[in-house]
This record gives C-alpha cells, sequence and structure tokens, in this order.
DNA sequence: CCGTCTCCTTAACGTCGTTAAGTTCGCTGT
DNA sequence: ACAGCGAACTTAACGACGTTAAGGAGACGG
C-alpha cells in the first residue's frame, strides 16, 4: 500500500485536482469550439474528466462559472501589457493612445473567444482585478487635464462602443477563425433593392469590421478632444 | 372566393385565431413581467390559452418569434413618429438632432421592455421594415454633406453606442419599472477602497444612466462633426 | 358526404441546470 | 496504527426546457 502514489500506467492520464481557475481555463477552451449555447456543465465535466455535479463543488451555480470566465479573459486581456496594464508604465502618445490601444486591446481580446462579448458583458467580475487597470486609466487621464467626471464620461463611452460593436460582429459571424458571415450579403441585397444607400451601406457593414471599428473609435476620439478641449 | 371569414362570434369569450404578430405581441408583454430566461414558449403559450406546441405553427422555432418581437420593436420604435420615420420630413434641426433624437428613441425603445437590448441585438429583422427607416436616415446624412460611406460610420458608430449602453445598462437593473440597482454600490466602494478613482467612477457609472447616455452621445456627435467638417 | 387543409392537442424525447445523498480519499489527532 | 473528519467527488434523480411526432376537431370546396 505503499507505493499508490503518481504510477499505474495504463490508468486515467491525469487527474490534477480541479480547481476555479482550471476549470474556467478549460471553459474558455471549450468555448471557442462549441459556443455559448453548447457550452453546457455536462460537456465542460467531460472535457475534465468529471461528472457535471462536480463543477458545484467549485461554483455555485453556472453563472458564477462565466463570471469567473469574465475575470479570467480580464486578465489576460491586462496582463498581456497592455497601455496602462502595469501602472507607472506612460505609453509615449498621449491619452489618445490609452483610449484606442485599450479599446483595441479589449476588442481583440473579446474576438479570441467565440461569443466573447457575450460572455464578457453578460458576466460581473469576481474578485478586485479590475480595480488596479481602472484606475490606472482613469489617473492617466485626470492627468492629462481631465476632471475625473471627464475621464469616466471618456473611457465609459468607448467601453460601450467597443462591447456594442464586438456583440454585433460576433453575432454576425460568431466563429473566431471562419471568416464566412452569417447573412448572405448577395440575398440581402436583392430584398433591399428599392433602397440603394441601405443596401451599400450594408455590404460596407458586414465587411471590413476592422477598418470600421476603428473609424468609431476615432471619431468618439476626436469628440473628446473637441468637447473636453484637451489636445 | 372565401367571403365568411368572420361571422359567429358570440361563443367563447377569446377565441382570436392566433396569429405571428398577436403572439409576439403577447410575448412582448410577458417579457416585462418574466424577462428573457424567464420567457419559455410554454409561459407564452399559456398567456394565449394554448399549448407550447402550437407555437411552431406559426413559428420555425424560439428563434423566429425573438426575431418577429425584434422586428415588432422596431416598428414601434419608427412608427411612434421619430425623426426620419417617415420618409421626407425633414426635422427642424440639423443632422445633429437626427442622429441624437434617433439614438434617444432607440435607447428609449429598448428600456421599455425587460432585457430589451438583449433580445434586439440578439435577432434579426423578419422583413425589410427597416429599410425605409435607414434610407432615410442615410439619405438626411448624405444631403447634409457626408459621404455614403462617412454617413454609414457616423450612424453604425452611434448605433453601436447605444446597443452596447443599453445592454450594460439593463444587464444592471434589468427591471424597467423598479428603480433599485443589482449592485450594492456601497459594498462595491468598500472593496475598491484602495482605488479612489475607480471608486468615484462607480458612483457615476450606477446612478444617472441618463446623463452619461446623453453625455456619450454628445461625444460621438463633437466627433463626427471635428473628423468630417460638417457643421 | 367525403376528403383536404388549417390549426391545434396530447404525448413524448432528449438535454439542460441543479439538488440530494452517498462514496472515496487523504489528512489529523491521539 | 487507527478512528474520525472534511474535502472532493460520484450516482441518481427532479423539474423545466425546446422540439418532434402523431392525431383530432372544424371549416371549406367539389
Amino acid at each position: 500500500m505503499a507505493e499508490k502514489k503518481k504510477q499505474n500506467e495504463n490508468e486515467k492520464p491525469a487527474k490534477p485536482k480541479l480547481d476555479k481557475a482550471h476549470v474556467a481555463d478549460t471553459a474558455l477552451d471549450l468555448l471557442n469550439d462549441v459556443g455559448l449555447e453548447g457550452l453546457t456543465l455536462r460537456a465542460i465535466a467531460k472535457q475534465l474528466n468529471v461528472q457535471a455535479p462536480a463543477l458545484y463543488w467549485h461554483f455555485k451555480n453556472k453563472q458564477a462559472l462565466l463570471d469567473e470566465m469574465a475575470t479570467v479573459m480580464f486578465r489576460r486581456m491586462t496582463e498581456a501589457g497592455e497601455v496602462g496594464g502595469t501602472v507607472g508604465y506612460q505609453p509615449a502618445g498621449a491619452w489618445q493612445d490609452l483610449l484606442i490601444e485599450g479599446n483595441r486591446h479589449l476588442r481583440a481580446t473579446l474576438l479570441r473567444y467565440r461569443d466573447g462579448a457575450k460572455v464578457f458583458s453578460g458576466s460581473r467580475f469576481t474578485g478586485t482585478d479590475h480595480g488596479p487597470e481602472m484606475e490606472a486609466n482613469l489617473r492617466l487621464l485626470v492627468e492629462a487635464g481631465f476632471t475625473p467626471e471627464q475621464a469616466t464620461w471618456a473611457s465609459s463611452t468607448t467601453y460601450m462602443y467597443t462591447l456594442g460593436f464586438v456583440t454585433e460582429e460576433q453575432g454576425m459571424r460568431p466563429e473566431p477563425t471562419r471568416d464566412e458571415s452569417l447573412v448572405d450579403v448577395a440575398e440581402r441585397a436583392e430584398r433591399l433593392a428599392d433602397y440603394p444607400l441601405a443596401a451599400a451601406a450594408g455590404s460596407r457593414l458586414f465587411a471590413a469590421y476592422d477598418e470600421r471599428f476603428e473609424e468609431g473609435l476615432r471619431l468618439i476620439v476626436a469628440g473628446i478632444e473637441a468637447r473636453y478641449g484637451v489636445g
């Protein structure tokens, strides 16, 4: 009875003791394969070589798991060494770069996971990991000359825009790898034949997400410059 | 052929023959009572004095019903006599009023239904009812001096912002009538005690949605003015 | 009067999130 | 060395969900 630790060659390859982080990681991987509607507790459990109710030892319910996933997404977003992620790092550009780079990175992070925006915006963070990031961002804006209120409005507006944009983007083509749209653009153009501007807008809308996102960001930043008078 | 459509009505108190519009209307009413997660086919059917599978005669599946609900929401939004709703109506203000009033009205419409933004952005319109509205909006912008591309970007950016905003807003306090927030602001402030700017931003964030939405809209419109040089 | 089409019913299937109860295992104190 | 105990899981099951299959009532045209 002495040597029962970790030998036993032809048995299950791994039983590395579940924990919150591991479950959330596995669930995020699975999310890319099956999407949010296929992300069932049973599927996650199977991926972990475990039965579904085992997850209830680590999470009070499915929403708590989703919250943890959102927190992991946020952590990955900030620890990827992005602007404002590490306190004290002063970017070469001004506050404009902070906002643009930050939201660019937010979008990129959400796009890494199928239905990433829905998971993210449907959940709330579990800890206070978002505190330092938020603080650094706001302080940089305040130091650039904004009032705290203006700083809040500026980052909130860009944040809402990015979340809305990616939610729509992933609703149209939820696969992060594939490139095909869910909407048949030709069929749509036919249906809207009587509305040439709307039809033409459609072809601009359903393609070139990157460019459209960037332009929207630039619009908001230009508006902040204009209204708050900080150049 | 059949002229004998609607006689003999003094029988049961209600046998009004289901149709798509009636089902969608009832479902929208029910949505305000039970929310999106409580909006089951069985609950909708019960409200219609009908069994759940009866709905499958009118809709191919639940998503088709949600699409119809979104279409009804859009129709109600435009037929409420809003800017650009009726073709040819020239608002007194400039394109700024078109964008601001239009998005204001979009938000108001989404807020009328519990989880309205989620229903709306998770669905696609069923007909071409949105064609005239979209066309009128874009044409007004083009006539104001925008290129078609700029017009598309301008309305798309504000649209994404509004959708993202209301989605977050309803995620925090999903009840359209109640006023209490889902987040305990005091408890949150305590958790973020070490991050004064973030904590202060929180109290600005979780209250005064109206003001925050308006300010974001003004920021975007100011950016459009600045970047596209149309005053 | 018969057949057909429309619109709905009853019954059931498989899957979902979740709970209850029991089992295994490793640590701890004595 | 061993009883005890709590942590981490299992098996079993419940009720509700979206959805499908099959059938039945009632109006209509020939």
